[in-house]
DNA sequence: CCACTTCCTTCGGGCATCGAAGGAAGTGAC
DNA sequence: GTCACTTCCTTCGATGCCCGAAGGAAGTGG
């Protein structure tokens, strides 16, 4: 019932079962997995003795005889993660089950540059490695979560829109040479994605994650992976045209973008242009908390706006969820909007079951995620 | 550099790259699949035994010994093809070359309901059958396109708009028991893809191919397979609101589709309200052939409003081409406003290697796709 | 306590693929 | 012409993955 990683039976997908509770005994797998009951004996075992999983007591008999309970041991491996915003760097390390430890969130402005910005990261993930060793859990890869768009073959960031210098810029093959390990860079929709799949609908194959915070962006799972298209550029919803952003400019050199009237940082431009201190998405949810009307009012037709785009995407993709996720995503009234548009203008074929929920992996999915997409890519032999 | 059918080396796919001409002998099996020499060898031999696969003299050599070319027998098998549109049923053979056979195209009302439409294509088919099989060409299976929503698993049609009678009809266990033969069933617009795909874009991964007819559908390839999403509605583009058809009742039940301002049925009602008489997407074409100003605009209109939507799709999903079919593809504004329209509004990352293009399929790519939909389902074991 | 279920392992065997080795046929330099 | 080299394809073990049968261990429920 869970995504499928690789081959059908592969080590890492087993482990995977296991880490995401899919799975808590060979009898699991064995219903998981389709595959006779020999070969996952002979797969966890392998397993076992390299350290990644461990037996933990019994379970509840279903009848028989109880089975064996497994699970990844606490002293298992983990991946340092990165969380990039605009604002901020947000650090952790992500076991294989896809618990953040160590979690810490510094200012940075991204915009400064690369150089500033891989010097804070370094410096964050030296650390972290060093008291993830020390606490016996050996550091397997990093993940970095990038707010603009990557390259994922490179790793390199292409042409990111408000932070001059990044264009073209080596993250993947500095970071690695910096940190001596494997290094995966992803866009942060995409890592979000990752992390909101695994977490809390793993189960499902299709799913389209919005991210609404400062920006907005998108990351797509198809068939239970993450769907890039042709150039990486996939899942990009933030520079459609909507008529009512008809002509304002936004960063991408264009006229009328989403971007330009449901982002947080548009929100916080309208509000400020009333005479309301807003800055950022926190800012705002905080306002829309406190029921200030304006920020309310505005946070509401961002959802009704996202939502437009979105009915495109569901009538088009036709996913089994929409997932709301980013700072925004905590406004009730910005996630009703978006319901009720989409019920209103898509296909009840697309949505008689469609689930559309706000993110429930809370402030670290991103972080997560893009843990779990290290852990995965490097290999789970020891 | 072909799409993956099912294993990377399966006898299936072996067939598939020869009859697409991305293979023409053994040592181009072994560069395209990646697997051993003597493994391709192998497979090769089992097929040749079936009869499912030829020698053919020898190629050109390579600076080495002549590669003994292969090609699909031209007794192979066939299967039976009916493209249904709306008030048309076009029937044919198709090989594992994707060529068809004994085309033909008959009027009929589909909105009379199944069972004369039923009665048609049995009718057809049998006939077909019947000269195929005394040319040698064992029969394999049937496929058929349909206007509308199709559920794939079940070969039943779901809720199609303007088909009374159609909701929930067995087509495809009808077909196969009054043929006798295994039947695939998927929507029309999905068999275009799929034939477009085969023809023309064999070595693309991510590809839409949209249908501008009576209707407009689209159908899409992800990953060189065609993409249905959670319930089989995927590439639904008909059913998008668009400003400009504002207020507009659409035959979904909704209000201000798409496919109430730019489908062929509906340019060819706003073309008799001014008094020029047009009834099919061909009576359209003509008028735009022959210059007829109010035509031209309402087809380059149609266009813009294809194009804005599908600039939403661009996006999001970035695929490496648009390709643009049904009867309308053939008129010359509309797909330079499609065009002009995704250029100017979706993203360069987007846009830079997209390829956009009218089908190059000719009238039978949507009977050829369902044909090889069916070849394909059906074992490719004798 | 006895039949039945579930869980898991051991063992032999099937099947697909691989790589090495080599034969057949061709090219091109000398 | 001939000799080295290339390409094409086949034959023949060897290997590795997976399966199913058989069976032991442990529990449940009548």
């Amino acid at each position: 019932m869970t995504a499928a990683e690789e081959q059908p039976g592969s080590a890492a997908h087993v482990l995977e079962l296991v880490a995401n509770g899919s799975a808590a005994s060979r009898a699991d797998l064995v219903r998981e997995l389709g595959l006779a009951a020999s070969t996952v004996s002979a797969r966890v075992q392998e397993l076992v003795d390299a350290g990644l999983l461990a037996e933990d007591g019994e379970g509840a008999s279903r009848g028989g005889r109880r089975p064996r309970r497994l699970r990844v041991p606490a002293s298992g491996a983990v991946a340092l993660a990165a969380d990039l915003g605009s604002h901020h760097i947000r650090t952790g390390a992500v076991g294989l089950t896809g618990a953040a430890f160590d979690v810490e969130e510094r200012a940075h402005d991204l915009t400064a540059g690369p150089e500033p910005a891989v010097e804070a990261i370094v410096g964050r993930l030296a650390d972290l490695a060093e008291r993830q060793r020390a606490a016996g859990r050996p550091v397997r890869g990093v993940g970095i979560g990038f707010p603009g768009p990557v390259d994922p073959a490179t790793g390199r960031i292409v042409a990111p829109a408000r932070m001059p210098g990044w264009h073209l810029y080596e993250l993947r093959a500095t970071l690695a040479d910096r940190l001596g390990l494997p290094v995966v860079v992803d866009n942060d929709a995409n890592a979000l994605a990752l992390g909101e799949h695994r977490a809390a609908h793993a189960s499902l194959r299709h799913l389209v994650v919005v991210k609404a915070g400062r920006g907005i962006g998108s990351g797509v799972v198809s068939h239970g992976r993450i769907y890039r298209g042709a150039r990486g550029s996939a899942g990009d919803i933030s520079h459609v045209r909507v008529d009512a952003a008809d002509g304002r400019p936004c960063s991408c050199g264009n006229v009328g973008c989403l971007e330009t009237v449901a982002s947080g940082a548009a929100i916080a431009a309208a509000l400020r242009a009333d005479g309301i201190a807003a800055d950022s998405a926190a800012d705002i949810l905080r306002l829309v908390e406190h029921c200030e009307p304006r920020a309310t009012t505005l946070v509401r037709q961002a959802g009704r706006h996202i939502g437009a785009v979105l009915s495109v995407v569901v009538n088009f993709f036709n996913p089994e969820a929409v997932v709301l996720g980013g700072a925004l995503s905590g406004a009730e009234p910005l996630v009703a909007a978006v319901r009720g548009v989409l019920y209103e203008r898509c296909l009840p074929m697309a949505t008689s079951e469609l689930t559309i929920t706000a993110a429930s992996g809370g402030p670290d999915a991103g972080l997560t995620g893009a843990g779990l997409a290290a852990l995965q890519s490097a290999a789970p032999a020891p």
